[in-house]
DNA sequence: TAGTAATTTGCGAATCATTCGCAAATTGCA
DNA sequence: TGCAATTTGCGAATGATTCGCAAATTACTA
């Protein structure tokens, strides 16, 4: 699989090692490198390939079927949870040493192995909890 | 929202709330209740307007594009973080001691409030993990 | 450096889940 | 019962993703 390194897939790969963190769909990625001559379907390829190699996460934000891909830089993304807000929509990352405790336990009281790439606690940032004590925003709050 | 209470949204209701803690496409439950005169879209409409309610949760599995539900019991399901296996796909659900020992670490460590109603820790499970010491099944281990 | 086999690309067409539009049926209420 | 508002069901529209296939590119070898 992914034998030959062609130029298109240098380009998505800089281009995503270059903004680690940030959540891509294929038309984000498509669109950024649009100047470079890539098409969809070779975006699409790559990063279904390179998912499978490990080299980016696929997560699927809710509220959307659409697909978003991150760089997943091995040492940093093994090492810890995320933690969504689903307020603001940010991606927190949870300190080291609790996440191996957190993984643990779980290990430990049911038998099963947290993936830490692939996991994402959802919930409520503390600005988003702050900001809700004042007012409600309803709709559309989205970004 | 929802004002009108029809027997096509009484049959859903009924059917999810028979099947707690499975998760459902919409062509499942469609299928499923399709002797009882719903039609596809129906199932939609009355599914994106309970999870808007509360009572239901929009679940995205890894590897599809298709959203599923659960029937979101509110006393059960704040109490207890779900454990997803993404190699055999089963849910399971973690005790709720140690759940909330983990939310409040989280919560301390980040401020971060996990709302374990949404969150799923992905992973591989106790079975699936027997398994793969003998033989590593490729694909089509569906179900 | 040219030649070749295998892999990728890019395009458009095909899929598939989901959403929409609208007339007909159903619901809650007076 | 009668009416106005809401839902249903159908099929068509949308949008993301995948597929098929010929042409271009890649890695290798002579």
């Amino acid at each position: 699989m992914q034998t030959y390194l062609t130029k298109q897939r240098k380009k998505l790969l800089s281009f995503l090692e270059e903004h680690p963190d940030e959540l891509f769909s294929v038309k984000d990625i498509a669109a950024a490198l649009a100047d470079e001559g890539i098409s969809q379907s070779a975006v699409y390829r790559n990063v279904a390939d390179m998912e499978e190699e490990g080299k980016l996460q696929r997560i699927t934000k809710d509220g959307t079927r659409t697909i978003y891909y991150r760089y997943a830089d091995d040492e940093e993304c093994k090492k810890h949870l995320h933690l969504s807000c689903f307020k603001c929509g940010r991606t927190y990352h949870m300190e080291e040493p609790v996440t191996d405790e957190l993984i643990r336990a779980v290990a430990k009281s049911s038998d099963f192995e947290v993936d830490s790439h692939t996991t994402v606690l959802y919930g409520v940032c503390r600005a988003c909890k702050a900001r809700e004590g004042k007012n409600e925003p309803k709709e559309g709050a989205k970004e």
